[in-house]
DNA sequence: GTCCTTGCAAAGGCTTTGCAAGCGA
DNA sequence: TCGCTTGCAAAGCCTTTGCAAGGAC
C-alpha cells in the first residue's frame, strides 16, 4: 500500500524539474529530496516524517526548510495537503482526481476513487468561484477495528 | 447569511439541554452560552471569536473553557468542526447534511447543500467502516474577488 | 455531598519568521 | 555574480493540560 510504483516515482521527478522551471525556483537538493520522499510513498507523511526520513541522505537539513519546500511544491499543485481533523498536515503527491478515507483512531490516511465525482452544486457561482473540491471520508480502518474485517 | 432564524436556536438549544442530559453532562453557564454561539450564526466562527463574544455575556469565562467546551459539544455531535487548511478550527451546529465553500483569500466558509450525495465509493470496506462523508470546495469568494473573470 | 466543570497559568506542539551564510543558474 | 535558498534559532500561534476552587444535581 505505502509504496509507489518505481516509474511513476519517475514521472513524478520529472515533472518537479519541469515545474520549478516554469516556476523559476532552483532545483536544490532538498527540493529534490524532500519531493521525492513525498513522491514514493502513498502513506500521506507529515512534515516531521518527511524531515526525519530526507534527514537520512542530506544530514544537514532543516526543519524550516522541509516545511517551506512543502509549501511551495504545494503553490505548485506539486503537492496536495490533507488536514485530518486536529491533527498535523499531511501531504500527498498523487496527482490524479482522488479523495481520501482518514482513520480517525489512527490518523491513517487512504486515497480513495469514487465510482462518480460529485458536480458542484446549482448556486455555487453566487458564493464565489469555485477551484477544486475535496471529499473526506472518516471511519475507522481495519488496523485500529481489527474484528469488523471478515473479508478475504 | 450570519444570522440564524430564531425558532431554529431555539430549537437547537433544546436539543442541547436534551443531549446533555442524555450524556450526564451538567448544563452550565458556559456550555449554554458557547453553544448559542455557535447555534445563532451561520459564519462558522472560531474558538477565539466565540471566546470573544461570550465574554461579553459571561465576563469571566476562559480561552480553555471555550475549547473544553466545544471538544464535548462535537463529542455529542452538537456542533461539527471545520478545518480550513492551514487555518484555526472553525465550528458549526447546522445539523442537516451539508458540505463547505470556503475562500482559500479570506477563509470565509458557507454551507451547501449538493444536488446528490455522493455514495460511498465501492470496496471502502477493504478500508475499514466509513462514519462520515464531506465535502469541501475550495475557491475565491465573491468578496475577495468581485470582478474577475480571466482564463488564459 | 459528590463529582463534573471552570479558571488560572503554564506548557505543549506544530509551524513560521528574521537574518546572515550558502549555493544554483 | 546575483539573488533565491538554506540553517539556525527564536518566536508565534493555537490548543491542551495540571490543579485547586467552584458549581450543578
Amino acid at each position: 500500500m505505502p509504496d509507489i510504483d518505481p516509474s511513476e516515482v519517475e514521472a513524478r521527478l520529472g515533472r518537479l524539474t519541469e515545474v520549478c522551471r516554469e516556476n523559476g525556483l532552483r532545483m536544490t537538493h532538498q527540493r529534490l529530496e524532500v519531493f521525492r520522499e513525498v513522491a514514493s510513498t502513498g502513506e500521506h507523511p507529515d512534515a516531521d516524517t518527511i524531515f526525519r526520513r530526507v534527514r537520512k541522505r542530506l544530514t544537514t537539513i532543516s526543519h524550516d526548510t522541509v516545511y517551506r519546500t512543502l509549501a511551495s511544491l504545494e503553490e505548485m499543485g506539486l503537492v496536495s495537503r490533507v488536514d485530518p481533523i486536529g491533527g498535523r498536515a499531511r501531504y500527498d503527491a498523487n496527482g490524479d482526481t482522488h479523495h481520501h478515507f482518514i482513520c480517525t483512531k489512527c490518523g491513517s490516511i487512504s486515497d480513495i476513487y469514487l465510482n462518480d465525482e460529485p458536480t458542484l452544486p446549482d448556486g455555487i457561482e453566487a458564493l464565489g468561484s469555485a477551484e477544486s473540491l475535496h471529499v473526506q471520508v472518516r471511519g475507522v480502518c481495519h488496523t485500529c477495528n481489527p474484528t469488523m474485517r471478515n473479508k478475504p
